[in-house]
RNA sequence: GGGCGAGUAGCUCAACGGAAGAGCGCCUGCCUUACACGCAGGAGGUCACAGGUUCAACACCUGUCUCGCCCACCA
């Protein structure tokens, strides 16, 4: 055995063991195993690097991999990357810029082969990061959303999607980002609280000295107006609907229309409509078979249907237009108006929504299935909240805008012949089906990468070709992520499972909480919040950032992260490696016994009556995924009663020698041997380097047997003993500490008591001396009371600490009268309730009877603290 | 405008309807030969507010307030 420092210092073994675990291939499923666990990695983008909020859901997931290997099963999480269309795109251009080319002068596959290339270089770097994190992935299995494989998948999808009718192409009003320049789907629009104006401008009524007065928040999409709506049972307008208005500034005539969507309340109950720029007046304009003028055109200047406003941008044009207005008379006033404006979730530019030709899949169909997944149970969600969130985004679902303006992505797999036919592959071979002409075109949009997302349960797996894996790993066990992605990703999973899959990609999602600032603030690039995952690794430990996330984690609720917080993981990790240290002090040089805890000793019994208890509750809580009580179980468990308790009291045996003293190394290691198989799925790398430094009788901790239950003994009587120990010796400990008795110092103490007191006393008086520093011990039913000495009552006997010449009779009364209120409040308040009629008769009899019993027990104190008191005061 | 979540010790969070807990911070002692990333002891809480149900409520019901999210076609 080599030497352990003095101090947990993960650095000098955290790699070493990744390596050792990956060379062993301990991350590949055990081919032997009879039962499979999967769990696919929601795939980061290759653009990112690790961040705290990676560390939390990679951290669950490789608890929940590690447990279930442990357990036995074929273990598998498949890891990958996505290749995340615009981010990445953006990256690659900045990275072009700044090299000093100029990405806008390449052409398309110049700049596919840049992207690559950057991917190439730089796209590993996520992975790598999970690597010092300890996640346990099966590397060879690694994908990547553009993959070939995956490719085809994406083909085959569009391809059936296609030919059932469910992608359609079609000019509709989508939303238009001026600054990454491309349509985004309505998922990905956020809404941003703006302080902005609302305008009130009057359109003259053609052939009438009147004028319908509109409010707009954006008056410079009035360009595009083809008519103005009101509601068709308001009277204030009644006499005016069908007819015809005058458009400020370029005079051209609008009807006026009715229709129920308009709402009477707001503004002056008359609105413009611009079916080219809104989206509600896209729909009101179908209806009514208005017009629609595209006035902004993609890069966000005004077009020629403009007027004179043409090739302004549209600010620029909201400003003179409201000059123009004011000039002409027909601004009738300006309010201030708070309200929400779209922006793009990727680089908040406001999102411009515009008439494009676009791909899209019809989701209704989709929907069905997954909704019924839901319901009927066989998705089931942790916490169960987001259960609804899912059903009513499904409820309402709409349909997909899947084409991207972009290069960097799976390209539509559609090809026009030269005679405009359409046709669904991959690449292009055969003649035009219609024509036969060999002449093909690729549409030259991009698919969202979302399209290759939702794929990822089967397309990683091998799909659409019938692999083994894909056979042995599908259905997935559990997913888990964020909230955040329920529309982007996992409704849409589940959708895609369904219809390519015919049954669910995985059965449970875990849903766990964003990580936020201490201030509560999204932890993101901007704000510069974000501690580097890294750093915290380099300086505190993978197991110690791994083990406080977890502890941080109340299922389904927000972490408030700061740095200071890993602390409580890195000195757990430091405790655990100092029990280690102190149990190989102990070993000596000879031959180590076996682990075990058969000894009749209070100590041994105690401890697997307690390891039944945690390994029980660690297994409900990995089952029910409450991480952060695991982690709080685990860590009371090792801390409190193993190394306070448990290595206290073997320190008496292993001070007697012979036997005993072979008996208690037994005991500290099997005791160890537990808790390093119950924290190994959340702290990995220290307790298999604790755990090689110990003579377990194991191979490596990733493949040991996770502790059951059921290799414990439970103890009743051992627990029951226990508790007068602990009782006694914290009553010794409390007069020591409170009386000022210098802590090196041995006190004789006398003990007041007959019955389980007197027996558990004398049976353990060794421990009891040992852990309460006692000089010498006198237990008798009846002892005289010593005359300079501190007393306290425990169940129904009576200790008394010896302090000749140290006694401060002062502190010893008042000490004695803050225990006798404490008493005597609460044995009011118990007979309070004892004295209630109802109580008697309507109380469950067991709580009755729990209740005499405390007013019998707080009274015998308290006449014995009287006394002890009434002695002081003679 | 809907929906959801949270409001318990200075801070971050626990607590099957039957005497309010942990970690950090704080106070007092201790370098007691595993650990000062530690040991022992201690202080600190009208469990947001108001009603109600119950013998009994931090927990269940109703309402209110505050904070935070999500959804939504009031321009």
């Amino acid at each position: 055995m080599s030497e352990m420092a003095k101090a947990y210092d993960p650095k000098e073994f955290e790699s070493r063991w990744y390596e050792t675990w990956e060379k062993g291939g301990h991350f590949r499923p055990r081919p032997e195993a009879s039962k499979p666990y999967t769990i696919v990695i929601p795939p980061p983008n290759v653009t990112g690097g690790l961040t705290i909020g990676h560390v939390l859901n990679n951290t669950i997931q490789d608890t929940l991999i590690r447990w279930r290997r442990m357990q036995g099963f074929g273990a598998l999480w498949l890891p990958g990357t996505d290749h995340a269309g615009i981010a990445t795109q953006n990256v690659v251009k900045r990275d072009l810029e700044a090299r000093g080319l100029d990405p806008a002068g390449m052409d398309r596959s110049a700049f596919i082969a840049e992207a690559w290339r950057w991917k190439e270089a730089n796209g590993g770097k996520i992975i790598r990061q999970l690597r010092l994190l300890g996640a346990s992935c099966d590397w060879e299995r690694e994908r990547f959303t553009l993959d070939p494989g995956l490719t085809e998948a994406v083909v085959e999808v569009f391809r059936r999607l296609y030919e059932k009718g469910l992608i359609y192409r079609g000019a509709y009003l989508v939303n238009w980002c001026i600054g990454c320049q491309t349509a985004i789907s309505d998922e990905e629009v956020e809404y941003a609280d703006r302080d902005d104006r609302l305008y009130y401008v009057k359109y003259p009524v053609m052939g009438l000295d009147r004028a319908v007065t509109v409010a707009t928040t954006r008056p410079e999409t009035m360009l595009g107006d083809t008519a103005v709506a009101v509601h068709p049972e308001d009277e204030r307008y009644a006499d005016l609907v069908g007819r015809t208005l005058v458009l400020p500034i370029l005079h051209r005539e609008l009807p006026l229309v009715a229709d129920t969507m308009v709402d009477r309340e707001f503004g002056t109950g008359a609105v413009k409509v611009t079916p080219g720029h809104d989206p509600n007046d896209f729909e009101l304009g179908r209806r009514h078979g208005l017009p629609s003028i595209s006035v902004i055109d993609r890069m966000g200047r005004m077009t020629s249907d403009a007027g004179p406003f043409a090739g302004q941008d549209r600010l620029e044009c909201r400003g003179q237009i409201v000059e123009e207005l004011k000039r002409t008379g027909l601004l009738e006033k300006v309010e201030p108006y708070a309200h929400a404006v779209g922006v793009c979730y990727r680089c908040g530019t406001v999102v411009e929504p515009s008439i494009s030709t676009q791909w899209f899949v019809k989701m209704k169909p989709l929907a069905e299935p997954a909704l019924a997944a839901a319901r009927e149970g066989r998705v089931r969600f942790i916490p169960e909240r987001w259960e609804k969130v899912y059903i009513h985004w499904l409820e309402n679902i709409r349909d997909w805008c899947i084409s991207r303006q972009l290069w960097w992505g799976h390209r539509i797999p559609v090809w026009y012949c030269e005679n405009g036919h359409e046709a669904v592959r991959g690449e292009q071979s055969a003649p035009c089906g219609k024509c036969g002409s060999r002449q093909w075109r690729q549409d030259e949009d991009v698919l969202d990468t979302w399209f290759s997302s939702w794929l990822w349960p089967f397309s990683t797996l091998g799909w659409p070709e019938k692999t083994e894996d894909l056979e042995r790993f599908y259905p997935t066990q559990v997913l888990v992520t964020g909230p955040d992605i329920i529309f982007f990703w996992v409704a849409r999973m589940v959708m895609a499972g369904c219809e390519f899959m015919g049954e669910e990609p995985f059965h449970t999602v875990h849903l766990h909480g964003l990580v936020r600032d201490e201030g509560g603030r999204k932890m993101s690039k901007s704000l510069g919040n974000s501690p580097d995952p890294i750093d915290l690794i380099d300086r505190y430990g993978a197991d110690a950032l791994r083990f406080t996330m977890l502890m941080l984690t109340p299922t389904g609720t927000d972490v408030l992260f700061g740095e200071k917080k890993i602390e409580v993981g890195r000195n757990f990790a430091n405790k655990l490696w100092n029990a280690a240290r102190f149990a190989r002090m102990n070993l000596g040089e000879g031959s180590a016994p076996a682990p075990g805890l058969g000894s009749a000793d209070l100590a041994d019994r105690w401890l697997q009556d307690r390891l039944r208890h945690v390994c029980s509750e660690a297994e409900e809580c990995l089952e029910q995924m409450r991480f952060n009580d695991l982690a709080r179980a685990i860590y009371a468990f090792a801390w409190n009663d193993y190394c306070d308790w448990y290595l206290e009291m073997a320190k008496v045996r292993l001070a007697a020698g012979g036997t005993r003293a072979e008996e208690a190394k037994a005991g500290v290691l099997a005791g160890l041997d537990a808790i390093l198989r119950l924290l190994h799925p959340i702290m990995p790398f220290v307790t298999e380097e604790i755990a090689s430094h110990l003579p377990l009788g194991r191979g490596p901790l990733i493949v040991s047997p996770w502790p059951l239950a059921t290799e414990y003994r439970p103890d009743a009587s051992a627990a029951e003993e226990f508790a007068v120990l602990s009782e006694l010796t914290v009553a010794i400990r409390n007069i020591r500490s409170e009386m000022n008795v210098p802590p090196a110092r041995n006190a004789d103490v006398t003990l007041r008591a007959s019955g389980e007191v007197a027996r558990v006393a004398d049976a353990q008086r060794a421990h009891l001396i040992s852990l309460a520093r006692i000089a010498r011990l006198e237990i008798g039913p009846n002892p005289s009371k010593p005359r300079h000495s501190a007393s306290a009552v425990v169940r129904d006997s009576e200790v008394f600490v010896h302090l000749e010449g140290i006694i401060d009779l002062d502190l010893e009364r008042s000490r004695l009268r803050r225990e006798l209120e404490k008493s005597e409040k609460m044995l009011e308040s118990t007979r309070r309730k004892l004295a209630n009629q109802d109580f008697l008769e309507k109380a469950k009899p067991e709580v009755v009877e729990s209740e005499k019993e405390k007013v019998r027990g707080l009274e015998a104190g308290i006449d014995k603290l009287g006394a002890a008191l009434a002695a002081l005061e003679e």
